[in-house]
DNA sequence: ATTAAATGTCAATAAAGTTGACCTATAGAC
DNA sequence: GTCTATAGGTCAACTTTATTGACATTTAAT
């Protein structure tokens, strides 16, 4: 940055607005830093955000359908549909019809999807157990109060 | 969410993977409803994420130089340039010839840039204050302290 | 038989970003 | 003064990505 913070001006720093533009900044510098490890991985095979975010979910959500996946990151099905089909032409997301309703298609993760899954995911594991250790506990349940919070807010 | 995850569920669950999956989460869909209220605004306007992040670190550092945007930005000069241009052209913000060095151009925001840039980041101050509010200041430093430690992550 | 849901695809277009080349103006070193 | 480096700006060609709208298929439900 180009005027950095120091730790004296943190605390010195009494206006309230300065706390919450340093919080701004936080957020912004903070996702940056919790995002790039994963993609410098996805770059080497070509693949971007997205991909990481459909194998996290799928991941997650094992035998998924295609329209919860949509709702869930909240794009449209055209700007889903070719990251998807690259992802299982990759043979890194398998597709297949419910037994229960022939007209969804559960996604899954492939051996090698989940492979990679844990890889790009594990990178901010890592990143964020490092963190939550140096904070201590308490610091850690704070952070996942606020965020929880935030995450709710519609 | 396709499966919500309850409170309970939070508080029982012990195994170490849970709680960073859900730390990813939180990082993900918070970061998701941070940036969602300003981006509408901007969208009535035919701007985005890029316009926001340059009126803000603008209005922080007011006559910083194009090269210095640049480094907090993270993006090539012919990635700012157009949306750089725009908002000069928007009469938001100022570009002026430096005093020390005439090959510097310096940049501030106009009047209505900083209403503008006002209107943005005060929507993201309000729903952070409100949430540090809820959850006490305990947590809110605790928030601070983590988001300070990732921001630090080279 | 009809309607609705879940998915997929195509075309046309628009928005954004990337690389590489090139240009001007100015500063600093010699 | 000459040479080189720095700060900035622009152009072109291209790729990626997303967006809208239309349309088709398969299957469920009524």
């Amino acid at each position: 940055m180009v005027d950095q913070i120091t730790h004296s001006e943190t605390l010195l720093s009494k206006l309230p607005e300065t706390g919450l533009h340093q919080a701004i900044e936080h957020f912004y510098f903070g996702y940056r830093a919790f995002t790039a490890p994963p993609d410098r991985i996805l770059d080497q095979r070509g693949l971007g955000r997205v991909h990481h975010r459909i194998l996290y979910f799928v991941g997650r959500h094992p035998q998924i359908s295609v329209n919860s996946l949509l709702s869930i990151l909240n794009v449209s099905k055209q700007a889903l549909n070719a990251p998807l089909r690259q992802l299982i032409e990759m043979h890194l997301v398998e597709i297949n019809t419910a037994e229960h309703d022939r007209r969804v298609r559960q996604l899954s993760l492939t051996a090698s999807g989940k492979k990679l899954e844990a890889r790009l995911t594990g990178t901010q594991m890592k990143q964020l157990q490092a963190v939550f250790e140096t904070v201590g506990e308490n610091a850690a349940a704070g952070w996942h109060q606020v965020m929880g919070c935030l995450s709710k807010q519609e």
